[in-house]
RNA sequence: GGGAGUUUAGCUCAGCUGGUUCAGAGCAUCUGCCUUACAAGCAGAGGGUCGGCGGUUCGAAUCCGUCAACUCCCACCA
């Protein structure tokens, strides 16, 4: 043989890689079939691919692979995500090192130079989605700027502002003082800070040394506070009502006020009101009709409105303000204190309340139908817990602000006219035209000003399912109508209510329609630790460099193997490990197959016609549970299975019984049947490892040059499996560990060949366990067929039947039947006895607590009639091994 | 503060409608093997009061209650 006996996955991976893409295999076109389609979670057009990425894409291409080869009309459509905030973050950050300023730039320059670095940097994940084999139909790849999507985000924009689902208004926002713009609720991730609590007292106006103190995380912002605040029924503050205090180094008077919001119990009892920059004051200062002062910039610098510190950013002023308040003798106390703080997900700056102009979406309404459709199971979510998780979002759902004070974007389809009113069109044309109507020809073209704003980036991938199929633009266009809705989503549990909960959302608002049947969700990628992989800790391997390590195929294996659906997955780079010995014993298996030489004439021995007749069935079996699992997204339990039966059943067990002799040829019945069911094997493991299946499927067989196993069907599982060939096989396999068990405990080399011996006595030969219920052999003969099985697998010289068992010989029972290994060495009888007596201890433990059972006269009237039999079964062997034990010992002592 | 989930072998997890797949798998560990496809391998072995306690039942890893530990989501008491 020439083949090497290891296999090497990198140019075999290229190379069929290409085959596929240059033929066109992954492209659909709609036709008769059922499609099976799924739309990929679109990636930051600039991303490079991470594991959670791999999870993902792997998971989508096992099924989308599958599909395919179950006869659907298989598509999976890629594409990648424009990102508003992250790219033009990187955009910025890019100029910043040229040394352009955003800021020097109009709007168009940006663009171009955000345009100019996408089609520099976009598309690289592509590119390494090939890499691990993604079978999209690249041909369809969409851009969520692309032009026909963008004409989809507008269109939607303008019909629910026409249907009042859109408006603009002033509200308390996440303002992002880094990014400079807004950001909705979801885009802010709280986390546990240690900071300090500040007690510091105002002054109570028009009394001496009279004060009222307060506590606060942020004392920079006492210079916007309206008011001070307690509980109307504090008997500490009663004095207080209808007095003014004074706003520490500013002195500005303001009033003392009375709300139940206050916790009595919280810090002094006492809260200072600042509304403009905390979500509870604002209400309270609405209730309480107080003015609104912003000190900040939106920056995050303190204004004139502060009076003093004026253009010091937050934090710093925090810490400058301190000591001033203690000279000014306002200070009362500091202590530790842990609280939550805002942070920006994308720029992971701490978020500023703020109040600002901006657009929003109604969203109560829009929830409720998407809020049944999965209650009902009309989408199934896999897994199922997160139907709770999606409830209590829908049902406590609040407006999305959906303006971003961005230039990466979809820009609002808004127009401003002189007279301060706003026009939503498509075009300013349209807008132009629609202001004549609505107010007169007063103004000229020129005087209508767009919104300068974008829309959120969730604002174009809701619609990604729709818009991808051209479904808002066209919604009786042949393809759209073919294959929408889509079978499955495949996504992370981390984006359900940024995109999962808004998709079906837009599903239901436009086409009325679900976007997919199923969502599977996947959960988070850890490292062995527990630890969320990030980039800070250095803790997430580069999946480049994984498969160039252990090939795709390898990795892909590392990764399903430990991803229970739903469920974060902790990744241990030994599992690719494990994929990629897996993926050379695959190999290694075809190298014996392809090693064989027919010889003509030799006609197909019993023990191998039985034993493919056994891996079929075997096959069959497992092929039947593959299809269950499937059905509940279990791909980590189907690999599995596939693996053992790749592993143990088909190289340890069938190809060991079913391979020549060394130097031996095979009959040619033989080697098409084995040929045929590697075959199997490879289309079943296909979805999972796509390229080294490929690669043994081509060489299995003579195939055509557009012929590949992505598109070989399937194996069948309909017909059902023979329980009794199965079963007599296993118990075949029993006395061949048996016999194994024996050799290791007494060393004896695998080379030695042995003697077995049947005791035959009293009809205890044939076990009924052996018995067929149809088929040509019968009784007895087939237990015939299985002892060269037995021979083979232990190598033993003979086997043959002996009335009564021979003295120094080590015997085990198998089904009621006594074997006999005869040995030249002297057996230490001490010790064969010594383990006689503990199997005859435990067995007779055994028959104790089932005859407990069946004297319980509740357990036999109350208990179905098959679980009895089946105890009285139990206890019917337990007395038989009793009874044999008995006689081994007897025979022993001699 | 509200809600959800998890707890089974050293690790990661299966275990569906209570009972012959009931205590499992993979990895790791230990022992012996360079046996003729594969040492990225082969053969064998050890290892668990199914988180604690209580209940229902003839029978509980499985159903109910309770306690404990951990995880996540939502809310944000300054």
């Amino acid at each position: 043989m020439e083949i090497s006996t290891k296999y090497d996955p990198q140019e075999i991976e290229g190379k069929w890689y290409k085959f596929w893409e240059e033929r066109q295999f992954f492209a659909s076109t709609p036709d008769e079939r059922t499609p099976y389609t799924i739309v990929i979670p679109p990636p930051n057009v600039t991303g490079v691919l991470h594991m959670g990425h791999m999870l993902n894409n792997t998971i989508q291409d096992v099924l989308i692979r599958r599909a395919r080869m179950l006869g659907f009309n298989a598509l999976w459509v890629p594409g990648t995500d424009h990102a508003s905030i992250a790219t033009e973050a990187k955009v910025v950050a890019m100029l910043k090192e040229q040394g352009i300023d955003k800021n020097s730039l109009t709007r168009e320059q940006f663009l171009e130079h955000a345009w100019e670095w996408k089609e520099k940097h976009g598309g690289i994940i592509l590119q390494q989605l090939r890499k691990l084999g993604a079978s999209c139909d690249w041909n369809r790849t969409k851009f969520t700027m692309d032009d026909d999507l963008s004409e989809s985000v507008t269109d939607v924009f303008i019909d629910l502002y026409e249907k009042g689902k859109i408006y603009r208004g002033v509200r308390m926002v996440n303002w992002d003082p880094k990014a400079l713009t807004a950001v909705s609720d979801e885009e802010v991730v709280y986390q546990e800070l240690q900071s300090k609590l500040y007690y510091i007292q105002y002054k109570i106006e028009g009394a001496e040394n009279e004060y009222v103190t307060i506590a606060t995380t942020r004392p920079e912002t006492i210079l916007g506070d309206v008011a001070v605040c307690m509980h109307p029924e504090d008997e500490r503050f009663k004095h207080l009502k209808g007095k003014r205090c004074l706003v520490p180094l500013i002195n500005r008077s303001i009033p003392l006020i009375f709300d139940e919001y206050v916790e009595r119990e919280f810090g002094t009892g006492a809260l200072k009101i600042t509304p403009a920059h905390d979500i509870n004051d604002y209400h309270i200062g609405i209730t309480h009709k107080l003015p609104s002062i912003n000190i900040f910039n939106d920056n995050g610098t303190l204004n004139e409105n502060a009076e003093i510190l004026i253009g010091t950013d937050r934090f710093e002023a925090r810490k400058q303000i301190v000591p001033l308040l203690e000279a000014a003798g306002n200070l009362v106390k500091i202590e530790d204190y842990t609280n939550k703080v805002g942070f920006s997900e994308r720029t992971h700056e701490v978020i500023e309340p703020k109040l600002s102009l901006q657009w929003f979406c109604k969203m109560p309404a829009m929830a409720k139908p998407a809020l049944e459709v999965v209650m009902e199971d009309t989408i199934r979510f896999l897994p199922e817990k997160l139907k709770n998780t999606y409830s209590h979002w829908m049902e406590n759902v609040k407006d999305w602000c959906i303006s971003r004070q961005l230039w990466w974007g979809h820009r609002i389809p808004a127009y401003y006219l002189p007279n301060g009113e706003v026009v939503v069109a498509k075009t300013k044309e349209i807008a132009y035209e629609k202001a004549i109507s609505l107010y007169g020809a007063q103004f000229s073209p020129e005087d209508l000003k767009q919104d300068e704003d974008v829309m959120d980036t969730w604002f174009s991938s809701w619609l990604w399912p729709l818009s991808l199929f051209d479904g808002i633009r066209y919604p009786d266009n042949e393809e759209f109508k073919y294959y929408y809705p889509t079978t499955v989503l495949v996504t992370g549990h981390d984006i359900i209510f940024f995109w999962v909960a808004r998709m079906i959302m837009a599903g239901l608002e436009w086409p009325h329609e679900i976007p997919f049947r199923d969502v599977y969700f996947t959960g988070m990628v850890r490292d062995k630790l527990r630890r969320k992989m990030s980039k800070q800790l250095g803790n997430s391997p580069d999946p480049i460099e994984l498969m160039e390590k252990y090939g795709a195929d390898g990795v892909r294996v590392g990764m399903l193997f430990c991803s229970p659906a739903g469920n974060d997955l902790m990744f241990d780079e030994a599992l690719c490990e494990q994929g990629r010995n897996f993926s050379n014993k695959i190999w290694n298996a075809f190298r014996l197959v392809k090693g064989w030489e027919i010889a003509a004439g030799i006609p197909q021995p019993e023990h191998t016609k039985i034993t493919i007749e056994w891996f079929t069935n075997r096959l069959n079996e497992v092929t039947s549970r593959l299809n269950g699992d499937f059905v509940k997204y279990r791909l980590s339990e189907a690999l599995i299975n596939i693996y053992k039966l790749i592993w143990d059943d088909f190289c340890s067990i069938f190809l060991e019984i079913v391979k020549p002799a060394y130097q031996h040829p095979i009959d040619a019945q033989s080697l098409t049947e084995i040929i045929n069911i590697f075959d199997q094997l490879l289309r079943i493991l296909h979805p999972f490892m796509p390229f080294i299946t490929e690669e043994l499927w081509q060489n299995l067989a003579a195939r055509g040059e557009k012929e590949s196993i992505m598109f070989a069907q399937m194996p069948k599982f309909d017909q059902t499996s023979d329980e009794v060939l199965l079963t007599s096989f296993e118990n075949t396999l029993k006395i061949v560990e048996q016999i194994r068990r024996i050799r290791a405990e007494k060393n004896i080399a695998q080379k030695i060949e042995l003697t077995l011996q049947i005791v035959q006595e009293n009809g205890r030969i044939s076990p009924s366990n052996f018995e067929r219920v149809s088929g040509a052999a019968g009784r007895g003969s087939l237990y015939e067929i299985f002892l060269p099985i037995i021979q083979k697998l232990c190598n033993l010289s003979t086997i043959e039947y002996v009335s009564e068992k021979p003295t120094g010989a080590i015997s085990f029972i198998e089904n009621h039947t006594e074997y006999c290994i005869p040995l030249t060495d002297t057996i230490n009888v001490e010790e064969e006895l010594k383990k006689l007596q503990e199997e005859l201890k435990y067995t007779e433990g055994f028959l104790q607590s089932v005859l407990n059972k069946l004297s319980n006269e509740k357990f036999v009237s109350g208990a179905p009639e098959q679980v009895v039999a089946g105890e009285r079964k139990k206890q019917a062997d337990a007395e038989t091994k009793i009874a044999m034990l008995r006689e081994q010992m007897a025979g022993l002592m001699g």
